[in-house]
RNA sequence: GCCGACUUAGCUCAGCGGUAGAGCGCCCGCCUUGUAAGCGGAUGGUCAUCGGUUCGAUUCCGAUAGUCGGCUCCA
């Protein structure tokens, strides 16, 4: 696969979507669009900023954005001061043309110091840009010029794949958005420079539904919902990264728990539970000291001068319950699963509320099993990822398939098992009619792996469920099994959380339904709201009724509002906190024997408990 | 970790070189309520922390911490 294009960074390009779009956004107008205003930007900033160097300016999914090199640091301030220059280049109705040239002559447009774009500044980084260029392919720039009415001439030339719109004039809809570093060729090693991002659309209403858009969506961030819902709260005497469950919170997380639970008993799974600390030992058979010790918890050393470390991860301890015993061909398949809190030192930039924690519990299982087994078992897996996503209501999500990188010599163990359990991730997913796309270089270093992707309420993916196919860690810890032939065979593992991890999926979960959670899911489903006190006690008769009856696996979870509060502040409260069910409790129901049913929608009249009981979603 | 921004009462936020304000909440009264905020009162802040500039800093500058948007990385 060759580079994407030439001003297209893009990592998600190397991705091979399976279902074809029927209009790609890359052929769209749109984005030729996007793609001339981060030119426009470029022309402003080296109008306005003689020593900034450019480097890469792509369009993305609700933008662009331009690398560049600032000899000052950039202040978000100034942003309007380039978005102002932009408007006023924009006006002059600047042709914007493609030019194809040969690579001696790109270099010497390149490094051309007259040319408004070029010389010596773009150098350090177009002729890298131009050198990445495959031999054969077309080598383009695009040029726009004009002289306003000052006599001032105006001109910018960029190396680009294009393509673009014809002219600056039709960029009107722009918005700069926000600075931030991004290292050169997205390297840490290489030097940071800033990036500005900006948006634009072909109609200012586009644009501003796309800004009004922006504002709801934060009113959908699990962290304020997370608040206002009483989920979980983050405390700085606590530490970053580290969540405290409140009631409400703790709550779902049961209910999430149940319901996995459940679905692994049915599936032949077994529990096992292990501590949150071991031998550091343990993590240096396994090798996760070589490839994660930058991402551990800083180790601990007891009296003994024996280290532990906090745990960033469970497999080494569910190996060793496995590796305790003689294990025969007819005990295999072995699957131990625990809801398993792991701690990983994430960078203090990248922790990001529930969705990035430091502390984390994942819904984890892992399954010895021998090769001719490995299919049906992925088989069983995926149909248990499906039965999750079906019961969580997420259906926008994207499976991966992460395979090895052909360029990259990072992965461990031989190339048929590789092969062989690619294949079978394939098949598994044919079989269980999953869609995905494969993604070369997403695998892990010891085996490929699937992952299902969902966005959050800010367009970010994350990674949540995964399962992942190792012949790594068997190798490594010598497990075994008698075989039908009474010899040692060597079991292949798989590890899998089809959650990801309780704390990232409540904060999607959060974000997809806006607070208002599936009635199975929700941490109160019904509120009972006396309209007066002398209702009081019959409602919590009422309350004590209704947590006598199993919904699911749990008892109903009921609240009474007793608060010295009017009717009206009492729907208010519990709407806001999304109740699914308000019973409301009155002289009237009192003498005909009904509760006044209110859903999340609005009222539903007065009804026998009965009734109500038997409306509940099932 | 890196680049940029933010941090004022429990929450959401005004304010500003002369040591602070609103709404909601909490608490106390009154009201006893029929489908999205009843009324009144009271309480509540070393303006994140530490330094600097200044006659004087919550306000200006710097450092630190936390948070937010990115980069890198990841469940």
């Amino acid at each position: 696969m060759t580079i994407a294009s030439l001003c297209t960074g893009r990592k998600s390009s190397m991705a091979i979507e399976s279902p074809a779009a029927p209009q790609r956004y890359e052929d769209s107008y749109l984005y030729r669009l996007r793609h001339s205003a981060a030119h426009l930007m470029a022309q402003a900033v080296t109008e306005l900023y003689p020593g900034a160097r450019l480097s890469i300016g792509p369009p993305i999914e609700n933008g662009f954005y331009y690398d560049i090199d600032f000899p000052e640091p950039l202040r978000e301030d100034d942003l309007a001061k380039i978005e102002a220059k932009m408007k006023e280049l924009a006006k002059l109705d600047q042709r914007i043309e493609r030019l194809e040239v040969s690579r001696d002559e790109a270099k010497g447009l390149i490094l051309d110091s007259t040319i408004p774009g070029m010389g010596e500044a773009v150098s350090e980084y177009k002729l890298q840009l131009l050198d990445a260029i495959p031999e054969g392919d077309t080598i383009s720039f695009y040029n726009q010029q004009r002289t306003d009415r000052a006599g001032t001439f105006h001109r910018f030339l960029d190396l680009c794949r294009g393509p673009h719109i014809d002219s600056t004039k039709e960029i009107k809809n722009f918005k700069l958005m926000s600075i931030a570093g991004a290292y050169w060729r997205g390297n840490v090693n290489n030097k940071q420079l800033t990036r500005i991002y900006g948006t634009a659309f072909e109609t200012k209403e586009e644009l501003e539904q796309y800004l009004h858009n922006l504002e709801e969506a934060k009113k959908r961030d699990h962290r304020i919902l997370g608040k206002e819902l009483g989920l979980y709260m983050f405390s700085p005497r606590v530490g970053t990264g580290l969540p405290l469950w409140l009631p409400k919170g703790a709550t779902l997380r049961d209910v999430m728990v149940d319901f996995m639970k459940k679905e692994q008993i049915k599936r032949g799974y077994d529990p096992v539970v292990t501590p949150h600390i071991g031998n550091i030992k343990l993590y240096e058979k396994s090798g996760h000291i070589l490839t994660y010790r930058d991402k551990m918890f800083p180790f601990m050393e007891d009296e003994e001068k024996e280290t532990y470390i906090l745990k960033p991860m469970n497999c080494p301890f569910h190996i060793e319950i496995y590796a305790s015993q003689m294990r025969s061909y007819r005990d295999l398949p072995v699957r131990y699963a625990e809801f398993g809190t792991v701690h990983r030192y994430e960078q203090s930039g990248e922790v990001t509320g529930i969705l990035r924690a430091r502390g984390f519990t994942q819904d984890d299982a892992h399954l010895f099993v021998r090769p001719d087994q490995l299919l049906d078992e992925f088989i069983g897996v995926v149909d248990l990822m499906k039965t999750v996503l079906n019961k969580l209501g997420l259906t926008d999500f994207r499976a991966r398939l992460g395979t090895k990188d052909p360029n990259d010599n990072k992965y461990v163990g031989h190339e048929d098992n590789w092969t062989a359990a690619t294949q079978a991730i394939r098949d598994a997913c044919a079989k269980m009619d999953l869609p995905y796309f494969e993604s070369p270089g997403d695998a892990a270093f010891y085996g490929p792996k699937l992952d299902l992707i969902i966005k959050d309420a800010l367009g970010r993916d994350w990674q949540m469920g995964t399962v992942q196919v190792d012949y790594n860690l068997p190798e490594r810890f010598e497990l075994e099994y008698t075989g039908e032939d009474s010899k040692p065979h060597r079991p292949i593992m798989i590890h899998r959380a089809p959650f990801g991890s309780l704390e990232r999926m409540i904060g999607l979960l959060t974000e997809q339904y806006a607070g208002a959670f599936p009635f199975w899911l929700s941490p109160v489903q019904i509120a009972i709201l006396p309209i007066a006190d002398r209702h009081n006690e019959k409602a919590q008769e009422l309350a004590l009724q209704l947590r006598e009856v199993i919904y699911d696996t749990r008892a109903l979870r009921v609240t009474v509002d007793d608060r010295r509060e009017t009717l009206g502040k009492k729907i208010r409260d519990n709407q806001l906190q999304r109740v699914p069910y308000m019973l409301i409790l009155g002289d009237k129901d009192l003498e005909n024997g009904t509760v006044g049913v209110r859903s999340r929608e609005g009222d539903l009249g007065a009804m026998t408990l009965e009734a109500f009981l038997n409306q509940l979603p099932s």
